[in-house]
Formats: C-alpha cells, structure tokens, sequence
DNA sequence: TCCCATTTGTGCGTATGTATC
DNA sequence: GGATACATACGCACAAATGGG
C-alpha cells in the first residue's frame, strides 16, 4: 500500500489513499477514518507520519478532528445564497484565528469575502454560501 | 515570549507573535522569516514546536516556504476580474493536490469556483482572482 | 568542480496531558 | 477507574537542495 522507497513521501501517499477513499464515497460523509493507532498499524508506518495525512486532509477542508473521539469524513452543511449588486465584488482567502471562531469555520474551509460598492466588507463561510449576481 | 504554562499550546503562541508581526508590517511580503533553528533558539522551544507554527502560518496563506532557502512572507500577486452572468454562482474551497498544481497554488491559498449557468465549472487562484457580477 | 554550512522535508521514538467512552 | 484517542512537545537522524567559497 505503502512504498517506503516511492519519491512521494509516506505521509503524502497515505493522504492520497484516504483522500480517493473520501472523494470516491467509500468514506461517506460522517464516517469516521479509522484512529491513528488502527492506521499506523494498517499502513505499517509511525504516528507522526499518520498524523501528517491526517493534518493534510483537514487542510483541504476533507475531514473533521473532533479529539478525542476520533476523525470523520467532513460533512456539507446546507447552503444560503448572497446576492451580489452593482459594484460589488467577491474574493476569498483563509480565515485567520478571530474570523475562525466569528464563523466557527473549521480547519480547511476558506472565507468569502464580499466587498460592497459603499465600502463595506461582509465575510463568509465558504463552505454555507454561494454567491449569485443580482437580479 | 511564549508562557509553557499557558492555555494556548506553545506553537500557537509563536504563529500569533509571527501573524502579528505579518500583518503589522513589521515582516514586510517578500521578507524571509528566521529560520527553524533561529526560532527554537530565540523562544526556547523545539524545533517541532516551530515547524507547527510556520504549517499553521502557511495554511493561512500567510508565507511560502522555500526548501531549502527559507520562509518568506507571502506577496500578493496582481489582480485579475472575472465576470460574473445571470445564472452563474460563485463558490470556494480548497484545492485539491491535482488543482494546486494545475493553478500553480502555494498552499494556503483557497480556489474560488464560478459556476456558469451553462453548468461548466471554472476554477482560478483565489490570491489571483476577484469576482464582479455582470453589467 | 568540489566541499561545506545552512535550511527545510521527512520520519522515527518517546512522554505527558486531557477528554471521551 | 481504565482504555482509547487525539494534542502537544521534546529528542534524534538522515535526505535533499541551495548557495558560498
């Protein structure tokens, strides 16, 4: 499963492993990945290295860590529709720790930022909007 | 500098004095950050402790780590309009390995994702883009 | 060209704390 | 209370790439 002589890094091939699992929908939404001990064990491989795959999914926005209980696959919140008007424009980037907790955004999941035409700036989670051009 | 007995976890408390000093100016973009070994000595603390701080920094797009030369300071590349028609919506995520490499995107940087009314997909560098609705 | 110091990447082990079950 | 599981933090080692002399 694993190819400790591979150019690609152990950590990154787990990674990659658990990320087709998710994307393909063998792990389902709310499913847990299996503990770091089950995958060390499974993968032959150290914790550190475990942790690493683990730490890159969660970058990606691909799971939750909900320690100690364990890791499970990210589920999609419902979605709500902002409305862009004239002048306006929308860009997105990461949260930094303030506009985290303001959202309750967890690890991996960008901010969109709404730029209104008047100057004002609204943010929001990326992962419950979706942006539209006005009517 | 960082308080061992603090409730927040050391290499947070180095991301936060770091972050600050990011985004105050104090660390101009483009400046090179001190490296990993300059930093466990500086604030008494291992070098894993410091390796986590920088992670943290870079998943929030805020330096570009450059083996084996060093840690810089994000730049911000210029700014291209994309244009946004009746029926199209905008979303964003994080990429996945295959987009980051498709967008060139250092890591940190999320992928904003214009879906048009035709039902096509367009993808573009969230530190590169900015999205305005239609005249 | 070659050597060397620097720096980051990766991986191992270990230990302690804390929250959950 | 005990087992499990994740968070944090320390140590060490080697590889690979860069840059200077």
């Amino acid at each position: 499963m694993i190819d400790p002589n591979s150019d690609r890094a152990a950590f990154q091939q787990l990674a990659d492993i658990l990320r087709d699992a998710i994307t393909s929908g063998a792990l389902a939404p709310g499913a847990p990945v299996s503990s770091e001990e089950r995958l060390r064990q499974e993968y032959m491989v150290s914790r550190t290295t475990v942790r690493e795959a683990i730490k890159k999914l969660k970058s990606e926005g691909l799971v939750v860590v909900e320690a100690p209980r364990g890791t499970f696959v990210r589920r999609q919140p419902p979605v709500e529709t902002v409305t862009l008007r004239k002048g306006d424009n929308v860009t997105a980037r990461m949260p930094n720790p303030s506009e985290r907790r303001e959202h309750d955004l967890p690890e991996g999941i960008p901010l969109l930022v709404v730029n209104r035409a008047s100057g004002e700036a609204e943010t929001y989670a990326a992962d419950r909007t979706r942006v539209t051009p006005g009517p």
